[in-house]
DNA sequence: CGGATCTTTGATTTCCTTCAATTTAGGTGG
DNA sequence: CCACCTAAATTGAAGGAAATCAAAGATCCG
């Protein structure tokens, strides 16, 4: 296989759309010098809670869930990352050990950068800064709604606003089927309830032909019903 | 009263301490120069959800209580800021509409300061800039802990991280009171549960001796032992 | 084809919410 | 300073939502 580090990232279309688009060609080969890019098959883990991180990562293709340890050993699912999203970011802006464990789901192109070269780009590039930093805020804004969510909807409210974000975030296909495959324990975990009851919870959609489901695929039937649901009324 | 908007910033103690410890007298007479400082009562709304901020708040004296309300109207707590905190950033750097409510629980002395001046400082001082984004990681790491707890524990554990919490945010008095005045309502809203609930819970630790009542004053007789019930395993 | 994993269903139990009623506390004006 | 009024806190009882436990069925993959 070629070196995945040679690649450019000035030249990489995923530059363009993320944060990355605010800086200048030079910053960009400053990056690529030094980058790693790895491959990792489903199930790898790229980095794990309690892991102290060298950088943090772009990832270039794949899907990644994101997830912290509960006490009891069961997982909590914070975040899908797709193409474009940067993970691992705040563990090295706060200096701190990763509190999360970012694991693929299906096969993933990740770049990682490291700290010195985003601490160097945040204090060289006002504009790449303010990027970042509207990142950690649209971040905190969406844990702040899953705060509410988790204390105050109940388990057919939240999985029906898990699944209009998954919606939103991974697109359906021609079929209205969803994007991410994604087991029932995994829907879970985002759900924050146990396996058992997101499978009722599912069922139970199902039969008001809100959604359809094959597998592991979900099709979205009722969007506008399921996002009644998801307001909690 | 004498006017509060004309004391100067950097004569102000608190700016030794939080995020304005990185700005220049020159920038911190910026500030004192179009700063709106305002003094609130108990139970005066400093800012509320939905309202489009003009700039962010620099708590100098008070509690202030920060929550969202739900779609059945009850509130759920996100946190509260003291002395020192910056509160409404958020919105300001997403240029989003706040996402929360922050309400004074004491007298709260509070310093509005203009977007423009923020993002004047965030271009043109990396350090002031690193230490915002410090700031919101920071506060994203304890959304997600949060997250988890709400999805994870019981309201029991979760009694316990909260009162633990309060202890490092506000301190024991010599009495080994807790210094924040809470309702039941309140602390119910922190914890993310129903306020009988609360009280229950509130009841079983009394009980137990790990703490003491007597009307809205908690006294924490055994901290080593809430922290291992906040632990949850 | 066979084993392992994932999914589903049923039964039971636990935790928590909700509703209703009572007690207590805090603040105010006489 | 006390009586009164309102808001807050507490307790009890009942119901409901979700977790847990156990077992069966389906699916995937080598």
């Amino acid at each position: 296989m070629a070196d995945l580090d040679s690649f450019e990232c000035k030249s990489c279309k995923i530059g363009l759309t993320n944060i990355f688009s605010h800086l200048t060609l030079d910053e960009l080969d400053k990056i690529t010098i030094q980058k790693h890019c790895k491959i990792f098959k489903p199930g790898d883990t790229i980095y794990r809670q309690t892991n102290h991180l060298s950088g943090f990562f772009c990832i270039e293709k794949g899907i990644v869930k994101i997830y912290k340890t509960g006490p009891k050993g069961r997982p909590q699912i914070i975040r899908f990352a797709k193409k474009g999203d940067i993970i691992g970011y705040r563990s090295v802006l706060s200096k701190e050990a990763a509190c999360t464990t970012a694991v693929a789901l299906t096969e993933t192109l990740a770049c990682q950068v490291s700290s010195n070269v985003l601490f160097d780009l945040i204090y060289h590039n006002a504009s790449f800064s303010m990027e970042i930093m509207k990142m950690a805020c649209d971040e905190l804004g969406e844990a702040n709604d899953y705060i509410m969510d988790l204390a105050q909807k109940t388990v057919k409210e939240r999985l029906a606003e898990v699944l209009i974000k998954l919606c939103e975030d991974f697109g359906l296909d021609e079929d209205n089927i969803l994007q991410i495959p994604l087991t029932r324990e995994d829907l879970a975990g985002m759900v924050g309830t146990a396996t058992e009851s997101l499978i009722r919870q599912l069922a139970d959609l199902k039969k008001d032909d809100l959604i359809e489901l094959k597998g592991r695929k979900i099709k979205i039937q009722n969007i506008a019903e399921l996002k009644r649901i998801a307001a909690g009324f």
